[in-house]
Formats: structure tokens, C-alpha cells, sequence
DNA sequence: AACTATTTATAAGA
DNA sequence: TTCTTATAAATAGTT
């Protein structure tokens, strides 16, 4: 028993891409499910056999994420208008927009009548927190131009350096 | 260097869980096109980030795909039914859900890897003024209810003096 | 982004 | 289809 690499073009056998597509598939399904659960992604995969057999997988509904995929492709500009239940998305969306308007406000310090102590404790952990990797951040980023600057400097002082021994 | 099996659960540590989604992804993505290539299958995979990005990939075409999957499955045919006009105000409410996503990312500190350091700055002071705001109110908050409880500790002490005196 | 020890997937055979 | 097993491929943890 030798197990060879294999080249990535449809096998000839019949058989034995049959084989292939069962543990394949099984393999791909897997995988997919894996992944949006490690990192809250939402997935859909979609096989048709050859012979049209359909095989799906989906973190929620393969139909939920056709919808969120057109409304995607829409706001980039591309295919595909919105589908008849336009008008339930659309008070979706709008639900989210309030969602996150409010709690963006709250995050900026603002409209926090409405909390209690904990709510509020829990806000400042959270802001603590964004600030401590904002400024960690800044200060990388600070760095990295301070040497860029410094280099700059280097080589125009060896280059004025040079023309100084010419002269 | 100890390489351990994974539970497969979220991940907790976002920036672990950006890389891993990044690699997995790559993985799962190269994956159904082996398959689709070795077994002659038609394959769709949508995957959404956390974040709201879209990463695809199909055989012929994602659409394409769709069409044939509602086709299978006549349960219901919502989708993907271009109409003549498109809906402006669902892009627009879409695009402003995107933005404010973003910024409510950044105020938490991730996302940051695009900000020059000037946006940085400027990042720390909204976030900063933020947390004041927050600390503040939590303050004004606890001596409120720290007055409350001291108030009714008080009165339960008259009541209970008082029921002494009577005694 | 690159590395590598380890886990995971899977080709071939039964 | 399922099991086994040697090998290829993917990837978690680290740099």
C-alpha cells in the first residue's frame, strides 16, 4: 500500500471518484462547520453531485444566507435586486441600524440614563479595554515611523557625508 | 513548540480567531474547488466573516448555483427574482449598517490595522472622553444607590427603635 | 508571514 | 459502504 499525491483533475474511474466524493464531501462538510463555529463566521456550502444530487450545509439556513449574499451583492452595486420580502429585511436592517447607534453612542460616553450600575460596570470594562489596545496601538504604529525617520535621517547624513569627502 | 487538539468552540481571543479564520478559510475554500475539480460536482460556498466581509466561491457562478438550488428544493421560491428596479434606500440603510459595524469595532479596539496614527489619536480621545463619560456616570450612580441603602438602613433602625421605646 | 510539530484528511487496499 | 493504515495536507502555537 502506497499512497501516491494525488493531481488535482477529475478522476477517471468511476468508481473510484465516486469513492472520492463520498469521503470528500464528508470531509468538506465537516470542515465547513468547524470553521463557523471556531470563528462566528456564517457559512453555506451548496454540492450538486454529478449525477445532481444536492448535498448542503449551513451555520443557520442555506436560504438565510442566499438572502444576506444578494442583499451583499446589492449594496456593492452588482447583481440581483432585492426579493420580495424586501420590506421585512428592510425593517430587519433598520432594527440593527437602531441597535448599533445606540450602542455606539453608549461606547462614546452618551445615553446612559437608562443603565444600571452593572450595565454601566460592565461598559466601562469594555471601553477600558478598546482603549488599552487603541492606545497599545498607537504606540506600535509611533514606533515604526520614529525608525522609519530615523533611517531616513542615517542615510541622508551618509549621503552628505559622501559628497563632503568628494568635495 | 506544543501543538495541542482544539475544542471546537469559538474562539475566545479575537485576534487568534481572525488568524485562524484566515487560514481556515483558505483551506475550505481550496478544498471544494479539489473537490468540484476530482469529482465533477457543482459547488457554491458563501462564507461571511464576524465582521460582515464576504468571501465566496463556486464552480460556474454563485448565482448560477442558487437558481439551480432553488430549483431542487420548490419548497419555496423566494429568491434571487431580479426585478426591474432596484431599492436605493436598502442599499443606503446597508452600506450605513457597514459603517457604523466598523466604528463600533474600532471603538473597541479591533479592526485597527488601517488607521494611520493620526486616526489613532484621534481614536484614543473619542475613546477616552467615552470612558470619563462612562466612569462618571457609574459614580454618580453608585453614591445614588449607596444613599438609597443608607436611607432605608436608617429608617429600618427608627422603626426598630421605635418598637423598642413601645417595648 | 513563516515555521514546524502535531493533528486531521484521505488514497489505496481489504 | 466501511474499516484500516500509511502518507499527504492542514493547521495551532510560536516566532
Amino acid at each position: 500500500m502506497v499512497r501516491q499525491k494525488i493531481q488535482i483533475k477529475k478522476i477517471d474511474n468511476l468508481t473510484a471518484r465516486q469513492v472520492t466524493f463520498s469521503k470528500r464531501r464528508k470531509g468538506l462538510l465537516k470542515k465547513a462547520q468547524e470553521l463557523s463555529t471556531l470563528c462566528d463566521a456564517e457559512i453555506a456550502l451548496i454540492i450538486f453531485s454529478a449525477t445532481g444530487k444536492l448535498f448542503d450545509y449551513s451555520s443557520s439556513s442555506v436560504r438565510k444566507l442566499i438572502e444576506r449574499y444578494n442583499q451583499h451583492s446589492e449594496s456593492c452595486g452588482i447583481l440581483c435586486q432585492p426579493s420580495e420580502r424586501g420590506n421585512g429585511d428592510h425593517a430587519m436592517l433598520n432594527k440593527e441600524l437602531v441597535d448599533k447607534t445606540l450602542e455606539l453612542r453608549q461606547l462614546k460616553g452618551e445615553d446612559l440614563q437608562g443603565l444600571c450600575l452593572d450595565d454601566l460596570m460592565k461598559l466601562e470594562k469594555m471601553v477600558e479595554g478598546g482603549l488599552s489596545r487603541v492606545v497599545k496601538t498607537k504606540v506600535t504604529n509611533f514606533c515604526y515611523y520614529f525608525l522609519l525617520h530615523i533611517r531616513t535621517i542615517l542615510t541622508c547624513l551618509n549621503h552628505s557625508m559622501d559628497y563632503r569627502v568628494k568635495d
